[in-house]
DNA sequence: CCAGACGTTGTT
DNA sequence: GTCTGG
DNA sequence: CCAGACGTTGTT
DNA sequence: GTCTGG
């Protein structure tokens, strides 16, 4: 699963990276949690520049009655998310990619439940794969809400925790997000394990189970007793 | 036909 | 125990 | 994901 | 909106 992330880099570096026009400032973020507002990317047309977009984190489906009642998934299951009525309009015409730079996982030790941080060993921005949804209310407001895939853990979380984040393939950005693709066998593929040997961890203290706590400190490594 | 659900994780 | 809010 | 609330009446 | 259960 994946319920807290990082997303450290600059407006400029995100332009660069992601091949933005314009990204707006906004400072590091070191404790995302759901229901925030996060960054992303889409491609409106299959011709068209990418957009950087905000959107909710907590997918809200087109057509539920009452956006403030019931489940908003953070995370959708790659295995199953072609095929369920919450995820599957969105599956194939509004995939996004999530930015980000880190993110935690919880590890069951006994009763109690140690964070750990997982980001690239050259601690570069990647991008989750994500799905995204336009909601309406009866108010005519626009509410935009977005999920992020899950998929089994790698080798290196999998001490941790069972399943983890898609990380997308930087190869595999523009047809992730290409509006004119919705074929499952050509999708699927790309929502894999990321390779484990480019990534790196180590827990972390406790102060990121704060929402509250968004600040360098939820990336230090915890010192070794 | 209508009513009701539509999700993930982990734990039992 | 379960739901809501961040 | 975790933390915090979980209730009513009436008053400020 | 669409599927499942009754």
């Amino acid at each position: 699963m994946c319920g807290r992330y990082t997303q450290r880099q600059s407006a400029d570096a995100i332009a660069k990276q992601f091949q933005l026009k314009t990204v707006p400032d906004s400072p590091p973020r070191y404790n995302i949690a759901p229901t925030q507002l996060i960054a992303a990317v889409t491609q409106p047309k299959p011709s068209s520049q990418r957009r950087f977009r905000v959107f909710q984190w907590g997918l809200v489906p087109f057509w539920v009655k009452d956006a403030s009642l019931g489940a908003k998934p953070i995370n959708a299951r790659a295995e199953t998310v072609a095929q369920k009525p919450s995820f599957r309009a969105a599956f194939r015409h509004r995939r996004c990619l999530i930015l980000a730079d880190g993110f935690y996982e919880w590890q069951r030790v006994g009763s109690a439940k140690q964070p750990h941080f997982f980001h690239l060993q050259d601690d570069q921005p990647f991008a989750f794969a994500g799905l995204w949804e336009q909601w309406e209310s009866p108010q005519n407001e626009i509410l935009e809400t977005c999920t992020i895939l899950t998929t089994e853990a790698n080798e290196v979380v999998r001490p941790v925790h069972r399943r983890m984040p898609v990380m997308l393939h930087p190869d595999d950005y523009d047809q992730w997000i290409d509006p004119s693709l919705n074929v499952s066998s050509q999708l699927l593929p790309l929502l894999r394990p990321y390779p484990a040997d480019e990534m790196a961890a180590y827990p972390v203290s406790k102060k990121v189970n704060r929402v509250s706590s968004d600040r360098p400190e939820c990336i230090e490594p915890l010192p070794a007793e």
